[in-house]
DNA sequence: GAGCACTGC
């Protein structure tokens, strides 16, 4: 018989109201922070005050993030209750269910919930729901939450909701959750030691040393005043961790201490060594793993950098960015925390008290930060049309909500109904029965046609968890591993399939594993990912084939997952590719496919360069064949004819360009078309210096191809003789971008038509001319055009940063609509003079992101 | 020569 529980916690204090406030309403609201006994103690107090005895029967579901949590919470309750694990109290999270039909209290990771409604949303013998640490605003706590009181307001009015968390906004979320009326709000206090929050004395722009030397400055600076204990360093990645040990090395300060990195990439073992006690104090020098995922005991001083790798989708351009960026006050709060778990602590912040009220109350929540492709699918089956009218707690924005279903309208997922709202379609239903990506759902459909379902769920299976191949390995485990998986293949994939099987074989033996940089640990993690891909698709009536599927099949598979991700190397020299929709990036250096033009990349990532500058990285390639777009996408082909004059032979050459959708795939010469004798006209004219030309070989050359494609668009131009009209219609073509961007952007080509015109059509051109913006980094940004509205320039904050610190060199000096991506909001628009961008339209830009945008110092 | 946070179905 379950014991009674002792009353020897925070929240019991509060006990009778939550009981009062649960017969009153269905909603609660709990806001407590760590040490309250909330998450084991609520679920308890909701079964031992009979508010579970619903005719619906009798479970409280309560959700965690993260399975270990889930596991531990499940077996301290059991072990309070005096019962055994799995009967009254259990768990269920993937891969493990251990209830049963006496279950009352059950523990449940996020994603479980989220399926379970899927699959059926009476919710039955649920009784009530415990979202916990809902101020961590994962992804699929915020659906279920929703769902869930869709659901309550729907079929299930009796079903108790109680959401928990420790830093939120209690009352907003009150009101998100119906106001007094229908939703208690409720506080209890935590118990924890205090933390003295210290600040540094410089703002941190205004120090110029690199964080790892700060944080060693103000370690050796407070252990001089007194004796620091164990010690927590919050880095953003690794990279900083292990320059942070290296600088640490040489302080007198940290001799006598043991310092330890401490992140996800880490082997189990060196993870273990830094939570564990050493024989002497220690230095521990982490990534955000140690602000909720892990804890270690005895911390009295934690050093805090304030920042962190923060990973978003950029809806825009369809890629996900990593990129280090300030943390919120809440998570400093979290980590300063960490100082205070077993007795009082300090924490010295690497940055400014003023600093500090500009950063952000609350990190945004991801679903505004990350791609909703899986969950806008998943909502769709559950027959919310229109999203834009979702109940979402924070809105994600609706070009991130476009962004997700136009991919799951490539994909066949969905279907544009009558009302404009689009549908979910079988395929779509057929894709949700899979826990992936919409990508890898539909690859594992698209393998039954090819008869390489085995091998696909192995390929998605491999690329759901941590990489299984370590990054930084030494040159002799290089070596090893380049003769074990070879130097080429079509597929990244079937590299890591070929690395995963090794390591199988060796039943993942750490030894074996680490002689080729194989991380042991992550490699076990999938294989029951692959038996259950295996296993869905069995139940979803797919063929797994016993015979080895080719390569090509699986390559086309994956090209149906990936078509709007085709790239094409630029050049064999560089790393260089161009892809569809004008996107660019550089194919991962670590990639098997280096030898082949033409790919679809399975991830893209934007990443930060220790210089400060950004990198668009391609990752997970396989080979794609032209003719198999060709078969798959047929309508997506077009070409262009591309005609050049070559001065010293005097002759036109034509080249016929095939594109798939706007990448040039490649070029094969054909006869020029008729306009060869006007081309040779017009190359006559400026040989004969006629025309004025700088540079004039190139220019001419671009030109005459332009002419060309100018000819195909209105076929009544003629060209000779230019008329001063021809040319100015000429310019009015360029001007309203009907030649690409790219067509005109040459700087050979830009003097050519400026040679061409009177000084009133120069002035024509300065002010209509295509814009040419370059940034101080390097980079250019995106420019649109749109009939009847200044061009688009989009700007992401960084690059207008960056641009900052030297001049933007721009050309045009008409009115511009400049559109400023910022992170975590809606893009910013000001209309400005480009030219006087930063005397009149920086400082509209500056006060709406200032304060809102705190990333950087706005000046 | 360049480059990578953490979870979860």
């Amino acid at each position: 018989m379950p014991e009674r529980m002792t009353r020897d916690l925070p929240i019991h204090e509060i006990e009778d109201a939550i009981v009062a406030s649960l017969g009153d309403r269905t909603r609660l609201v709990l806001s407590a922070p760590t040490g309250s006994g909330k998450s084991t103690r609520v679920p308890q107090i909701l079964l031992d005050r009979g508010i579970l005895d619903s005719p619906a029967g009798g479970q409280v579901v309560v959700l965690q993030p993260r399975r270990i949590a889930a596991r531990m919470l499940a077996a301290r309750v059991a072990q309070e209750l005096g019962v055994r694990l799995g009967d009254e109290v259990g768990y269920q999270i993937r891969f493990e269910n251990v209830t049963g039909p006496k279950t009352r209290i059950k523990f449940v990771t996020e994603g479980v919930l989220l399926r379970q409604m899927v699959r059926d949303d009476s919710l039955e013998n649920i009784a009530a729901i415990v979202f916990d640490e809902f101020h961590e605003r994962h992804l699929y706590g915020d659906i279920t939450l929703a769902r869930a009181l869709d659901i309550q307001e729907a079929i299930r009015p009796d079903l108790k909701l109680i959401v928990m968390s420790a830093t939120i906004d209690a009352a907003q979320l009150a009101g998100y959750l119906g106001g007094p009326e229908q939703c208690g709000l409720l506080h209890s206090d935590g118990r924890t030691f205090p933390v003295d929050v210290r600040y540094a004395s410089r703002p941190s722009y205004d120090n110029r040393s690199p964080v790892w030397e700060q944080a060693a400055d103000a370690f050796c600076e407070f252990s001089r005043a007194s004796d620091p204990g164990d010690v927590l360093v919050f880095m953003p990645g690794a990279f900083e961790i292990q320059r942070t040990i290296e600088t640490l090395g040489h302080r007198k300060e940290a001799r006598g201490y043991r310092v330890l990195p401490l992140h996800g990439e880490l082997a189990t073992k060196d993870q273990d060594a830094a939570v564990a006690r050493q024989d002497r104090p220690k230095i521990v020098v982490s990534t955000n793993v140690a602000e909720t995922s892990l804890t270690i005991d005895g911390v009295r001083l934690v050093i805090d950098s304030g920042l962190a790798r923060i990973p978003r989708h950029d809806p825009y351009r369809g890629i996900n960015t990593l990129l280090i960026d300030k943390i919120s006050q809440a998570s400093a709060d979290q980590r300063a925390g960490r100082a205070g778990r077993t007795a009082a602590g300090v924490c010295l912040r690497l940055w400014t008290a003023s600093e500090h009220a500009d950063r952000p109350v609350q990190e945004k929540p991801e679903v505004q930060r990350l791609d909703l492709s899986e969950v806008v699918l998943t909502l769709k089956s559950a027959g919310v049309h229109d999203l834009n009218l979702f109940r979402w707690l924070e809105h994600p924005g609706e070009k991130r909500i476009a962004h997700a279903e136009e991919l799951l309208l490539d994909l066949g997922a969905l279907r544009r109904g009558p009302d404009t709202h689009a549908r979910i379609t079988e395929t779509g239903r057929r894709m949700l029965a899979f826990p992936l990506h919409p990508r890898y759902s539909r690859m594992l459909l698209a393998a039954e046609e090819f008869k390489c379902v085995h091998e696909a769920c192995l390929a998605a299976a491999l690329t759901q968890g941590r990489d299984i191949l370590i990054r930084k390995i030494d040159k002799h485990t290089q070596d090893r591993r380049e003769d074990l998986l070879g130097h080429k293949s079509p597929s990244d994939l079937f590299v890591l399939m070929k690395a995963w099987s090794h390591a199988a074989e060796h039943r993942f033996s750490i030894e074996e594993c680490g002689k080729y940089g194989i991380h042991a640990q992550s490699a076990r993690q999938v294989a029951p990912l692959f038996q259950q891909f295996l296993n869905t698709a069995k139940r979803e009536g797919l063929s797994i084939h016993e015979a080895p599927a080719t390569d090509a099949a699986l390559q086309k598979a994956i090209i149906l997952g990936f078509s709007d991700r085709i790239a094409r190397r630029i050049d064999a020299g560089t790393l260089r590719c161009e892809m569809v929709h004008g996107r660019r990036g550089d194919l991962a250096r670590e990639s098997h496919v280096h030898h082949e033009d033409l790919i679809a990349v399975s991830e893209i990532r934007e990443v930060g360069r220790s210089d400060g500058e950004v990198n668009t990285i391609l990752s997970l390639a396989t080979a794609v064949k032209p003719e198999w777009l060709e078969e798959f996408f047929p309508n997506d082909f077009g070409r262009e004819i591309d005609v050049r004059y070559d001065a010293q032979a005097r002759r036109v050459y034509a080249h016929e360009i095939r594109l798939f959708r706007d990448l040039p795939l490649g070029r094969k010469a054909v006869e020029p078309p008729p306009l060869e004798e006007s081309a040779r006209l017009l190359a006559d004219e400026i040989v004969a210096g006629r025309l004025e030309l700088k540079d004039w070989d190139h220019a001419v050359e671009q030109w005459i191809a332009r002419l060309n494609n100018l000819a195909a668009w209105c076929p009544e131009f003629e060209l000779p003789p230019i008329t001063a009209d021809d040319r100015r219609t000429l310019i009015e073509q360029i001007c309203h971008g009907q030649f690409s961007y790219r067509s005109v952007k040459d700087k050979p080509v830009q003097h050519t038509v400026r040679e061409w015109l009177s000084p009133m059509q120069q002035q024509m051109l300065d002010d209509h001319a295509p814009l040419r913006v370059k940034l101080a980094n390097g980079r250019t940004p995106k420019v649109t055009y749109a009939d009847k509205e200044p061009p688009v320039i989009s700007l992401r904050v960084q690059e207008l940063y960056d641009a900052h610190e030297t001049p933007t060199v721009a050309m045009g000096r008409q009115k511009v609509l400049i559109h400023i991506l910022a992170p975590n909001m809606r893009p910013v628009q000001v209309t400005s003079d480009l030219a006087n961008f930063w005397k009149e339209g920086y400082p509209a830009v500056k006060s709406q992101l200032a304060g809102r945008y705190p990333r950087h110092e706005w000046r």
